[in-house]
RNA sequence: GCCGCGUUGGUCAAGGGGUUAAGACGCCUCCCUUUCACGGAGGAAUCACGGGUUCGAUUCCCGUACGUGGUACCA
């Protein structure tokens, strides 16, 4: 590698929620721009009229926040080679097409989108499926190659709508190196003549971003590897432009795949299936179609973050569980896989309980506090750390610390009275009243609590198993949360000492 | 159709001429725990196929099949 400073760009289409597979691109590039000690650029490519959705730049910039990647150059922050939203920068791009032009490497073309798709209906054959604008074709379309000069000159002077597109040469190999899969090598006839230049003015992806990598001096270009197929034309276009020698590196990323059937992941997939695919919840302004988000339902963006890094990565090492500092360190593009990966939730989900399970209490409860208020409780901070740390082992999610640690908040509503009732007699209850009146003596710990629960049943001589679970279900209502002196002692002895009553005249005798 | 890319258990994957072909998720069994979970110990399950090259191919080469992406004035 050079000595140029590395310089890495995302640049997503705000036409929608952020997927999975925009988010793993993103994380690579940052990883590698970061590993470099170098610049990570948020540039947006708000070129497609027709797709652009409102907010969705603002909610990329979150999605982007919310993972810890933020970006050292942005529409927002602005930076050295700004503007860095794409419809801003459209003057720029005209004059390197017109130049492509002059240099006989592009040209006018006037077809309009009917003649277009008459070309595409007359030429379509069931083994020319999907007929191309290419050099056979272009000889007979309007365009600058097939008419006389004198008659593009008045189209244009007559400001007749045209594009500008590239001239694909015949029968060339063109190949470059791939840093996850090496050599790639494509022959130039089966490339087709891009459009450069959309009648709009706009540029198409193609001509934004060479112009865009070129100008801001973009290193090292990653992408997912649905672009790999038009990578010729970028090639060519850095080529033409006389840039040859400052093209970036390219890395073209393995595709997400659906779980079961075949293809790319898609939020179709996701609400099919009942899992997420977009990073946060997203809701499109124009259809009002909510999308549920992996932030909301209680994902960790540090899980979150681990979870797509080793989904097509991996140090060869058995380690999985990376923190955003490790992955920076260890990061490496040439250990990226080059085939697809189905995408599994289930894993998804083991991650998240991993970050859970090791996460510190507060933080915990400061994630579970809107939970609360969704249910009307109000708790102390530390109480809800308590339990926090009590039930996040068994947690998928921040939320699940309700279904696992309610009965903390509430007493219960009703008790699995079939898992009590037919082994009840008197003695329990005996034993019951007994332990509850001795409570005052008792320091309120789980330890002591379990000696001095053990010594009354030693002594009325009732197995401890026998009297454990009613005592549970006394304080819980049924059959589950974590061991039963923690709870108590987390209830502390007021609670508990109702909760038995309230349980005794429930199944008691 | 054409072009590109790919193919190790159900999934994520390590390995890369001679290995008992790691590990993780999920599944199953057992232990721990008189709840659940965590933790621990095991188990079932894999090199797409056919030809080469080689003393020897999961590994290298070529085909085939399959998958996937592209084939838009979308990115």
């Amino acid at each position: 590698m050079d000595n140029k400073k590395v310089r890495v760009r995302f640049a997503p289409s705000p036409t929608g929620g952020l997927h999975l597979g925009g988010v793993r691109t993103v994380l690579f590039n940052y990883l590698f721009a970061k590993q470099h000690n170098g610049d990570f650029i948020l540039r947006i490519e708000d070129t497609d009229q027709t797709r652009y959705v409102p907010g969705a730049e603002e909610y990329i910039t979150e999605c982007l926040r919310w993972c810890g990647l933020n970006p050292d150059e942005s529409p927002e922050l602005g930076g050295p080679y700004a503007p860095y939203r794409q419809s801003e920068r459209k003057p720029l791009y005209r004059q390197y097409a017109e130049q492509l032009v002059k240099s006989g490497h592009a040209y006018y073309a006037f077809d309009t989108p009917e003649e277009l798709e008459s070309m595409r209906e007359r030429l379509k054959s069931p083994e020319n499926p999907a007929p191309q604008y290419n050099h056979v074709v272009r000889t007979q379309m309007r365009n600058s190659l097939a008419m006389p000069e004198a008659d593009v000159q008045a189209l244009l002077a007559a400001g007749t709508p045209h594009v500008i597109r590239i001239k694909m040469p015949v029968g060339e190999e063109l190949s470059f190196t791939d840093m996850v899969r090496g050599n790639v090598t494509f022959n130039t006839s089966q490339v087709d003549d891009k459009v450069l230049l959309k009648a709009d003015g706009m540029p198409t992806y193609h001509l934004a971003v060479v112009v865009d990598d070129y100008l801001m001096k973009i290193t090292h270009a990653f992408r997912g590897e649905e672009w790999l197929p038009s990578a010729p034309v970028h090639l060519l276009l850095w080529k033409y432009l006389g840039w040859e020698a400052d093209m970036p590196q390219w890395a073209h990323l393995p595709l997400i795949l659906k779980p079961d059937g075949n293809g790319k992941l898609s939020k179709r997939d996701g609400d099919r299936l009942g899992f997420p695919v977009y990073a946060m919840n997203w809701t499109d302004p124009r259809s009002n179609e909510f999308t549920r988000g992996f932030r909301e339902l209680g994902f960790l963006p540090e899980a979150f973050i681990n979870m797509l890094a080793v989904l097509g990565w991996n140090d060869g090492s058995e380690q999985e569980i990376f923190s955003l500092e490790e992955l920076i360190q260890k990061f490496s593009m040439d250990r990226v896989h080059k085939a697809g990966a189905k995408f599994d939730y289930e894993k998804a989900k083991w991650f998240n309980h991993q970050y859970i399970h090791h996460k510190d209490n507060e933080t915990l409860a400061a994630l579970f506090q809107p939970v609360l208020v969704e249910k009307g409780v109000t708790a102390v901070p530390a109480y809800v750390a308590t339990i926090a740390g009590l039930v996040k082992e068994r947690c998928y999610f921040v939320n699940d610390i309700w279904e696992h640690g309610f009965f903390f908040f509430q007493s219960p509503a009703g008790y699995d009275e079939a898992a009590v009732k037919p082994k009840w007699n008197a003695d329990k209850d005996a034993f019951f009243a007994v332990w509850s009146g001795q409570l005052d003596n008792t320091p309120f710990t789980a330890a002591e609590l379990e000696a001095s629960f053990k010594a009354l049943a030693t002594e009325k001589n009732i197995k401890m198993g026998e009297l454990q679970l009613p005592f549970r279900i006394m304080l819980t209502g049924g059959k589950f949360g974590p061991p039963v002196f923690d709870i108590a002692a987390t209830l502390g002895k007021d609670e508990t000492r109702s909760r038995i009553a309230k349980g005794l005249a429930a199944f008691g005798q």
